[in-house]
DNA sequence: ACTTGACCTGGAGTGCACTCCAGCTCCTAC
DNA sequence: GTAGGAGCTGGAGTGCACTCCAGGTCAAGT
């Protein structure tokens, strides 16, 4: 099964103009060509794509992708060195949550605090909102 | 108590720079000045830059923390603008995390198989991990 | 008096990750 | 055979959130 590069975006998610980014910066190989020079992409460069996504979506800089994409492309012998990036960046993922939940308690606080003012305090609501 | 510019930023987790660019721009009030001209943070500002690194953490753009530092200016009479603006970037940030954690499970099972092909098959390696 | 260091201002510059554009080539359908 | 639509290229432009800089002021120490 092949994709246009329309069918491609919509299936990874990515835009036309991305994807034709990510391909100019090497952060995938050039895909296959029709025969009237269009690119023809492949299930296997999809999985790729969905790959990509999901360090994009995880915060992973594009040069870190991309020194993957490279490291994936020499072979076996680069695997060590690209599970070491995988366990880093899952390391800071996890920080990342932990952090994402504390910011949430934060918010769980203040919205119970417009919501105690707007039902029974509304005169003392520039005291004990203003303040913070 | 009062702080420098340089004790707002240490206290802040933000630069100098970052305190004065979010002064510009309208998202803190501009604070005191000490006989000498110089930024002369209080406690109440200091409280507030905290919570709006929250609000950045949590992918907060700034335009929007900008609309929320004009109303809570306003007054009391925004509170219910401003409970929502917490509420529905709330559910943003909780649709992240659950996005991250989805991720950390791709993640979890790529090293899982990097483990196994270093381990016992290295000679498959090529075939097990290059495919995704 | 003079050096030092923190701070000031307005404005320019940076890095990231796209996103858009002009002008072109194909293929398909009428 | 021609009109339309998808795709092509190289390069320019965008939006965001800072970050840096030059040239100046001010207060304290020596």
């Amino acid at each position: 099964m092949t994709y246009s590069i329309a069918q491609a975006a919509a299936r990874s998610g990515l835009s036309i103009d991305t994807l034709r980014y990510y391909e100019r910066i090497g952060l995938v190989e050039p895909p296959a060509r029709d025969s009237g020079g269009r690119r023809d992409y492949s299930d296997e460069d999809l999985g790729w794509l969905a790959f990509l996504t999901r360090l994009r979506t995880t915060g992973m800089p594009i040069r870190m992708m991309r020194e993957y994409a490279q490291l994936r492309h020499r072979g076996v012998g680069s695997t060590a060195r690209r599970r070491q990036i995988l366990v880093e960046h899952r390391a800071g993922v996890r920080e990342r949550i932990a952090e994402l939940q504390s910011c949430l308690e934060v918010l769980d606080y203040k919205i119970t605090n417009y919501e105690l003012v707007e039902r029974n305090l509304p005169l003392a609501a520039e005291l004990s909102v203003e303040a913070s």
